[in-house]
RNA sequence: GGGCGGAUAGCUCAGCUGGGAGAGCGCAGCCCUUACAAGGCUGAGGUCGCAGGUUCGAUCCCUGCUCCGCCUACCA
């Protein structure tokens, strides 16, 4: 029944690499648990034997996740850390649930992003992309996606991640440059795609538009400049576009304004004067400064809109580099900034200025680089996104698609509801080029799955469009892209609808509503029934984990300090579903304890395992304390199991974490100790032996989605059936394993036995001393109290007399449980003051609760309208109560006695 | 401006459908007991943010308030 040559096999070949401790074998294993060369040696085997990868043609149920791709830029941060270690372990666990498991892993090409970086290494040394030229630098971008792509799937495997990595994927390689081409040309045949001049985020260093999504906001302080503007005065925080005006817009209702609704002004300006023509908007809140504002509409969102309904003309005064154009006159070739402060000073003086106050509001940035965002009227291409965004409404609504925690339901629709064209063009280079093609002779545009060399309909030279698209709209595609569409491959057929999907809640707009109405759309299916979205990772201080900030510890250091499994099971012990979490190595720590702990365990299991017969065990009936341990196991099993289904990690964590170190250690594994170190019967021990080796086999294949290596070392020590732990069941309930008797009589051997150490600690007798103690039983515990006699006198170190007729002899402290009784023999080793007042005390508590209890029964309201049940638990609680004060009382006036 | 979430032990946080307040770390005392001092045993410590309401009963449900976060937005 055993299997342990490849087990062996490997760690003799990875011990000659990593020297450590912990050898193969039971007879010789270190005392601590030395993460780093157990880690290296099981991820590459595990791997050789194809234990990750997955299988289209399986029978088996299908459970797959597209990983959320990090960007080939990235190196791990503790995001990563969460996000692919609970990915992970849900992987793990379906797979070892008999699943046809699939975790999909690759890389985005994170166009914005690596243009950035890439741009940054050129200004260092003196150089602008442009004097490369586009491909030379898609040659350099190339290059570093080589380079440092590689950095990020590396650390994923030292994480552990069970990815399929046969199938991983990259953004950019030619399956799913062929799925973004393909997703582009249907949505222009549909003409769900245009092209249209309109109002942008512009990023002037960037060189590039923004979707609407990429714009941060920032506050930032500014004047609030009142210009005398004819014949009203009107509050501005641009005065600088005041030479872009074409217009003027109050409130349609605006008594104070209503005279002028029609006419075009000419307002004296800088040099001579402007013309606008005034209109009444809704847009114009009638409430705010002087209920005029200029209309900008070639340099603001809102006046673009109000310039559209009115017909007002754009006037473009700010070029793409951010500085003022030909259009601003004497301005012309000034910065942007520059220009506010000089306009503002020329108004001055020109005596056009009314008043400045100071203004605190929110300016648009860049996302990748901060720079403030500039409106400009440009050409760009879109998605009309509303149909999209209705289909991927209904999948919500009709319950296709989950999304926990529930309350982010209500912030995906509200987005879904309210979404704007999505502008998915974007002047770089690095990225899917778009597949348009202008024709140089009659101008015709034409979309295309192929690359065109002429003009389909005039034979004309073509252009290719310049631009790029959005990085986010290939990751939109990515949960089928990945899987071959628009090829039906056996993939796509198998594992779409992917299961879940497990991200972060600040990519839910960016990604997830993506990936639902592309999806939605293309597949005609969900693409993930599930969206899970975990916590964000903070420090200690509560700020958000980034790099740039410097306030993180390197997980890998952190990885290699305490070792992945304590980094893992911190992060999955810390993802409670709602608020974020503070990392802190204080937790951290604590969880390598429990790996040290798990580790002991084991050795203590391994060391005694000699002369097991595991075929003789089952002749042996179990023993109370077996009953017991076992109930216990099928207990955190099944916690672990429901936890995990409805993603409440944390939970999960933590039933294990106490299963194993305060059920299994605590107190199984002293109990057993007698049944291995002073077994009555060879049996006994044989039966104790069975007992470890399962509870602990069961309890290491519950552990192991949490803690992979750990685990698979230990189990391939421990006699077990087949290969890997990876690939081992996991864990069911067993019928009939929980023995509510068992329990409950293990439970009051445990009061009992914590009462005889409380008298010890209380009245401070030496632990070596053996206490002499005499139980009385109560009728239901006399079978337990026989049963597990010498476990009480083990654990709790005294000789124990059980005597059902038992009185209370002189000198001794009283300890009750339930309906027993215990004494334990004080002569001359207590102070007897001390105990007379730890009993008054205690009577004042008893009393106290007494009282209460009592209050609340005598109120008919409760008695007759609570539930039967609860009314009847507080009755014998109150009975219970009077019972312990009267036996207080008792043992006072016994010490007074035997004081005297 | 709108929306969402949080306020529970010294610290960081659990507490899922209302019915005896929990964990980890920290702290105090005792112990190197042949798996583990990265450990064992025992213990102290909480008006569950404030004020109302519903209920026999509220940390939990409702209302208002205070203080913190986060997301979102075209108040120039």
């Amino acid at each position: 029944m055993t299997s342990r040559r490849e087990g062996d096999e490997v760690a003799r070949e990875s011990d000659e690499v990593a020297d450590t401790g912990a050898d193969a074998g039971t007879g010789d294993i270190a005392d601590r648990y030395e993460p780093a060369a157990v880690e290296a040696r099981w991820y590459p085997w595990w791997e050789s034997r194809g234990y990750f990868r997955a299988d289209a043609s399986s029978a088996k149920k299908p459970f797959s996740i597209s990983m959320p791709p990090p960007n080939v830029t990235g190196s791990l941060h503790w995001g990563h850390g969460l996000t692919m270690t609970l990915q992970d372990i849900l992987t793990r666990m379906k797979r070892m649930d008999g699943f046809n498991t699939l975790w999909l892993p690759g890389t985005d090409h994170a166009s914005i992003a690596v243009h950035v970086i890439l741009e940054r290494q050129l200004a260092a040394e003196g150089k602008t992309k442009e004097d490369l030229g586009r491909d030379a630098f898609l040659t350099r971008a190339w290059q570093w996606k080589e380079e440092s792509g590689g950095t990020i799937i590396r650390q994923l495997k030292r994480l552990g991640a069970s990815c399929d990595w046969s199938r991983e994927r990259f953004t950019m390689d030619p399956g799913l440059s062929g799925s973004v081409r393909e997703a582009f040309v249907r949505l222009w045949e549909e003409g769900l795609i245009y092209r249209d001049d309109y109002i942008v985020n512009w990023c002037p260093r960037c060189q590039t538009v923004l979707s609407d999504l990429e714009v941060e906001r920032e506050e930032r302080d500014a004047e609030f400049v009142y210009i005398k503007y004819g014949p009203v005065t009107l509050g501005t925080v641009r005065p600088e576009t005041k030479l872009g005006d074409t217009g003027l817009a109050v409130h349609p209702k605006d008594k104070r304004y209503k005279h002028l609704v029609g006419q075009t002004l000419e307002v004296p300006s800088i040099d001579g004067t402007i013309s606008v023509r005034v209109v009444a908007d809704e847009a114009v809140d009638p409430d705010f400064g002087t209920g005029v504002i200029k209309v900008t509409p070639g340099h603001d969102p809102v006046d673009f809109e109000i310039g559209r309904r009115h017909g007002l003309p754009v006037r473009t005064v700010i070029g793409f580099d951010g500085k003022m154009t030909a259009a601003a006159g004497k301005y012309a070739g000034l910065d942007r900034f520059e220009t506010r402060k000089r306009i503002v000073e020329d108004m001055k003086a020109l005596g056009l200025i009314d008043h400045i106050e100071p203004y605190r509001h929110a300016v648009g940035v860049c996302y990748r680089c901060k720079t403030v965002v500039e409106p400009l009227v440009s050409k760009q291409w879109y998605v009309q996104v509303k149909p999209l965004a209705q289909t991927a409404i209904k999948a919500v609504r009709e319950g296709r698609i989950k999304i926990v925690p529930r309350g982010a339901t209500k912030t995906y629709y509200h987005w879904m509801e309210n979404i704007r064209p999505w502008c998915i063009s974007r002047q770089l280079w690095w990225g899917h080029r778009i597949p348009a093609w202008y024709c140089e002779n009659d101008g015709s545009v034409h979309v295309s799955r192929t690359d065109l060399a002429s003009c389909p309909t005039c034979g004309g030279s073509v252009r290719q469009d310049p631009d790029v698209l959005d990085t986010w709209f290939s990751s939109g595609l990515w949960p089928f892209s990945t899987l071959g569409w628009p090829d039906t491959t056996p993939d796509l057929e198998t594992f779409y609808p992917t299961s879940v999907l497990v991200t972060a809640p600040d990519i839910l707009f960016f990604w997830v509503c993506r990936m639902a109405m592309l999806g939605t759309h293309f597949m005609r299916d969900v693409p993930f029934r599930h969206v899970y979205l975990h916590v964000i990772v903070r420090d200690a201080e509560g700020q958000k984990m980034s790099k740039s900030k410097g306030n993180v510890a390197d997980p890998l250091e952190v990885m290699g300090k305490y070792g992945t499994d304590a980094f893992r099971f911190t992060l999955a012990a810390l993802a409670a579903q709602g608020r974020d979490i503070r990392i802190s190595e204080d937790r951290i720590e604590g969880y390598r304890n429990f790996a040290n702990k798990l580790w002991n365990a084991s050795r203590l299991v391994l060391t005694n395992l000699d002369g097991y017969v595991p075929a003789k065990a089952k002749r042996t009936a179990p023993s109370l304390a077996e009953q017991w341990i076992e109930s216990r196991l099928a207990v955190a099993v099944a916690s672990v199991r429901d936890h995990l289904r409805r993603y409440r990690f944390n939970d999960a964590a933590s039933a294990v974490y106490q299963f194993v170190w305060h059920e299994l250690c605590d107190w199984y594994l002293e109990m057993a100790k007698l049944s291995l170190y002073r077994a009555a019967t060879p049996a006994e021990r044989n039966r104790a032996q069975h007992t470890l080796v399962t509870v602990l086999e069961t309890a290491l294949r519950l552990l192991h989605p949490f803690m992979p290596f750990i685990t698979e070392e230990i189990w391939q020590r421990l006699p077990h059936q087949g290969d890997s732990i990876m690939i081992a069941p996991y864990p069911r309930p067993r019928r009939g394993a929980v023995h509510a008797d068992a329990e409950r009589e293990m439970g009051s051997v445990m009061a009992l036995i914590t009462a005889i150490r409380n008298i010890r600690g209380e009245m401070r007798i030496a632990p070596g001393v053996t206490l002499a103690a005499t139980v009385r039983p109560g009728p239901e515990h006399v079978k337990a109290f026989e049963d597990a006699g010498r476990i009480i006198e083990s654990l709790a170190r005294a000789q124990l007399r059980v005597d059902a007729g038992a009185m209370r002899p002189p000198n001794s402290a009283l300890a009750v449980v339930g309906a027993s009784e215990v004494y334990v023999d004080l002569t001359g080793v207590v102070d007897l003051a001390a105990e007379r007042q730890r009993l008054a005390k205690e009577i004042a508590r008893a009393s106290e609760q007494i009282a209460f209890l009592e209050g609340k029964l005598a109120r008919p309201e409760f008695v007759t309208r609570a539930p039967a049940e609860v009314v009847e638990r507080e009755r014998e609680r109150l009975a219970e109560q009077r019972g312990v004060h009267d036996k207080l009382v008792a043992s006072l006036g016994w010490i007074d006695d035997g004081a005297c």
